[in-house]
DNA sequence: CCCCATGTTGTAGG
DNA sequence: TCCTACAACATGGG
């Protein structure tokens, strides 16, 4: 579920296992997840270095090595990583990266739309892709002046990566259900005490996924998360969770709580 | 077999 | 210029 919550926990987790260690080899078993990158420049360039630190920026993590430079991982629509041991199994392992000490990092993708390339300026890149500040770094001042420039929906605004990054159709679900507001509600229709209050909540849901380490029955009950699903019951007022489409994805949320205006 | 799925990118049209 | 709709990408689940 690779949204900001999800590439958080996966960064913290590469933090947790594979700083510092020499990494021995490196095994590419589906090129299509390359950007710009051979794997045999993959290769040599990360063979004999160490994972030094990482970093975040929206949905895109960057690994960075003992020698400048960072490799770029999104992950697309699924996707995950493991550290592990021998020959432990994992699937759906696009790249693995091989530590001396016998453990593993494995990049997974199920679907191979995720991507990785090499990134010698984050800053760079971050501009290159036109990506709007990381939803957990910017202020209510600065949410409130780029946001208030879309006229379009609240959902679709909130998933779009060059206003605000790191949003997708999970959490911007989840934060639109806690600030009572419909998906197809208008950013311009919202008054200055709802642009607060979606701020506030914008910040609680995407810190809260990553306390709950993203896993839905951790969750509190007043989540809409784990009732993400057509004719479920409402966890605020048991009334039944719509599904509509909003930007061409299908938006859920309970018609009882979540108003336009 | 059909439809759907946590994302991004490019195209087309209003 | 900005917004929406839609297809494509690849793969599996219901």
């Amino acid at each position: 579920m690779p949204e900001l919550p999800d590439v958080e926990v996966y960064r913290q987790y590469i933090n947790a296992t594979s700083l510092h260690q020499k990494i021995t080899g490196i095994v590419v078993k589906s090129d299509r997840v390359l950007s710009g990158i051979s794997a045999q420049k993959l290769s040599a360039t990360l063979k004999g270095f160490e994972l030094d630190s990482t970093d975040r920026h929206g949905k895109y993590l960057f690994v960075c090595l003992d020698n400048g430079t960072s490799v770029m991982m999104h992950f697309g629509m699924t996707g995950d990583v493991k550290y592990f041991k021998g020959d432990d199994d994992v699937v759906y392992d696009q790249l693995r990266l091989d530590f001396d000490n016998g453990y593993h990092l494995a990049y997974i993708s199920r679907r191979k739309l995720g991507k990785i390339s090499f990134v010698s300026d984050i800053e760079e890149f971050i501009r290159s892709k036109k990506l709007g500040p990381d939803a957990l770094s910017l202020d209510q001042d600065e949410f409130r002046e780029r946001i208030g420039k879309s006229r379009g929906s609240v959902k679709s605004t909130l998933m779009n990566q060059k206003i605000i990054a790191g949003i997708g159709n999970v959490y911007s679900d989840e934060i639109l259900f806690h600030s009572r507001l419909h998906p197809q509600a208008k950013v311009q229709k919202l008054g200055d005490r709802k642009m607060l209050v979606l701020f506030g909540n914008m910040r609680r849901v995407l810190q809260m996924a990553i306390k709950c380490r993203t896993q839905p029955e951790k969750f509190p009950r007043s989540y809409l998360i784990p009732f993400r699903r057509k004719k479920e019951k409402c966890p605020a007022c048991t009334g039944e969770i719509k599904g509509i489409k909003v930007s061409g994805r299908t938006a859920y949320y309970c018609p009882a709580c979540q108003k336009k205006v």
